[in-house]
DNA sequence: GAGTGGTCTAGACCACAGA
DNA sequence: CTGTGGTCTAGACCACTCG
C-alpha cells in the first residue's frame, strides 16, 4: 500500500480496492475472501487496517463475516418493494390473497415466511399522535410481524390500529382473512382511501440488530406507513424496519395527482 | 468504562452514551463536544476508542468535525421531500414557479440556491436503457443541477432527456421557464402522465462526497426518477443524490390506484 | 489446539486551526 | 506554537469454528 492516490486514508483505499475487486468478479458471490492476515501481507499494511476496511464493506452489506470461519461476499440481490402495488386492489386479487410480502419474496425465488403476534398495546408516541389516541393506555391493537426470506430475517412490521376501531373485530385475529387487513377496514366502513409513507435512514436499535442479524454499523429503512379514510381519518399506522442493503423501494403515481 | 452491559464493544458503548447525551440535550445543538482526550479520560478508555465512537456518530450525521477546532453537534433538521407534491400541477402553480426544491428549503427557513448546467451528454447505461437510447453517443440533453441550502450543498440532480425530444427546445435553455421543465414536456405534446421512483442507499462516490462535504462512511439516497407519457414512453430520467441524514422522503397516493 | 476475525491500548506521526 | 482530530503500526487478548 505504497500509493494513496486519492488522498483518502489507507483503510478507505483498501476498502475501495476490495469493493472494485468484488465488482469485477475477482471474488465470486458467496465466495470467501482471503484472511485478513493474507490481505494485509499482500497490500503491505497492518492487519488492523484491513480489518477496518472490511468493517466498511460489512456496513455496506457487501460482505458478511462468520466469526471463526472467515469473510464472505454477500450473494443476495435486493428485494424490491413496490409500495403502490402492495396496496392496490388488483395486486391483492392477483396474488390470490398471499399478500404483498409473499409476492416480493417469491419474485426472487425465495420462500417467504411471516410470524404474526396480535396484542393490545401502548403505541409509540409518534404513532399515537398520528392516530389521535392516548400513548399512555393500551389504546391500540398491535399486529407485530416478523418476516423471513428462506429463514433469513428481512423485515419487522408493526401495525397499530385504534382499539376503538379494531377491538373485537377480525383485525384482532391472527389470520387477517381474504384480502388482508386492508379488506377488513373496508368491511368496517373505514376503507382506506389514501396512503402516506415517510422514509428515514438510521442505525438499527439493539433489538432490531439482533433479530435482523445486523451489525450496528449498518442501516435500516424506517418506513412510517399511514392509511387514511376518505374524510381524512388515520386508521392504521404501520412501522416497517428493513435492512437498507437488503431492499430497494419503489413508488409510482399519476403525474398530476391532486394533493388531498 | 468498567461496565459493558449490552455485550457490545466499548466504542459502540461510548457511541451509544454520547448519542443518548445528545438526545437528552446534555450537549446542545450546534454546541461543541469535549475533546477526545477529555472524553477518554472521563470514560476511562483510550482516545482511539473515543475517536472510533465519534466516527460512528459522524457517519450517522449526528455530529460533524471541524478539523483542528473540534467536534460539534449537528443542528439542522432534515429536509422534507414530498415526491408527489413536487410534481403536482397545483404545487407548481402555488409556488409561483419557484420550483419544488425552493419550496422545500424555504419551508425550513433556509435560503435555496441552485446551479444549472445544460449540455449534451452520454447517459449512464442504466439511464440509456430506461430511455431506450444509445449509451455510446451524446444521445441526451443533460440538465445537471447542484443544489444548496444556505450555501450548504444538499443535493445533486442530473436530468437526462433524449436529444430527439429536447434538442433545440426550451429544455436546452438554462432557465426552464414557467412551471419548470415539466411544463415544457406538456408544451411538446409529451405531458408526463406517470412518475416512478426507485430508492437505493449507498456510500457516496468520491465526487459526490467532495461536493456534498460528506465522509465516505456516510450514506446517500440514490433516487432514480422517471417520467412516463400516457402511452408508456419514458421521456425523462432524473438521478437525485442526497445525503441520507439530511433528508426525509415522503410519498402519498390513492389507496386503490390501478397500476398502469 | 490452530485458525479465524474483533477489539483495546499504546505510542507515534500527520493535517489543520487559531493565537 | 499549541491544541484539535485522523490514522497507522504494533502487540496483545478475546470469542468463535473446526478438526
Amino acid at each position: 500500500m505504497i500509493s494513496s492516490p486519492s488522498g483518502a486514508s489507507q483503510y478507505h483505499e483498501v476498502a475501495a480496492r476490495l469493493r472494485d475487486a468484488i465488482a469485477a468478479g475477482e471474488y465470486p458471490r458467496g465466495g470467501q475472501l482471503p484472511t485478513e492476515e493474507k490481505l494485509a501481507e499482500r497490500l503491505g499494511v497492518h492487519r488492523v487496517t484491513v480489518n477496518r476496511a472490511l468493517s466498511i464493506l460489512r456496513a455496506e452489506g457487501l460482505v458478511y463475516v462468520h466469526r471463526g470461519k472467515g469473510t464472505f461476499v454477500t450473494e443476495i440481490p435486493p428485494i424490491r418493494r413496490n409500495a403502490v402495488l402492495r396496496y392496490s386492489r388488483e395486486a391483492r386479487e392477483r396474488s390470490g390473497g398471499r399478500g404483498a410480502f409473499a409476492t416480493e419474496i417469491t419474485a426472487l425465488g425465495r420462500a417467504p415466511r411471516s410470524d404474526v403476534t396480535v396484542s393490545r398495546a401502548v403505541p409509540p408516541s409518534r404513532v399515537a399522535a398520528i392516530l389521535g389516541v392516548s400513548d399512555q393506555d393500551k389504546s391500540c391493537v398491535r399486529r407485530a410481524r416478523l418476516m423471513y426470506a428462506d429463514d433469513t430475517p428481512v423485515q419487522i412490521a408493526d401495525s397499530y390500529i385504534p382499539l376503538e376501531i379494531a377491538g373485537g373485530t377480525a383485525i384482532e385475529d391472527t389470520d387477517s382473512g381474504p384480502g388482508g387487513i386492508i379488506s377488513r377496514f373496508a368491511d368496517l366502513g373505514l376503507a382506506q382511501a389514501r396512503i402516506t409513507e415517510e422514509i428515514d435512514i438510521r442505525p438499527p436499535s439493539t433489538d432490531e440488530a439482533e433479530f435482523l442479524k445486523m451489525s450496528p454499523d449498518q442501516r435500516v429503512y424506517d418506513v412510517t406507513h399511514t392509511g387514511w379514510t376518505a374524510n381524512g381519518r388515520a386508521v392504521e399506522v404501520c412501522l416497517h424496519v428493513m435492512p437498507a442493503h437488503q431492499w430497494r423501494l419503489e413508488y409510482e403515481w399519476p403525474a398530476d395527482q391532486q394533493p388531498s
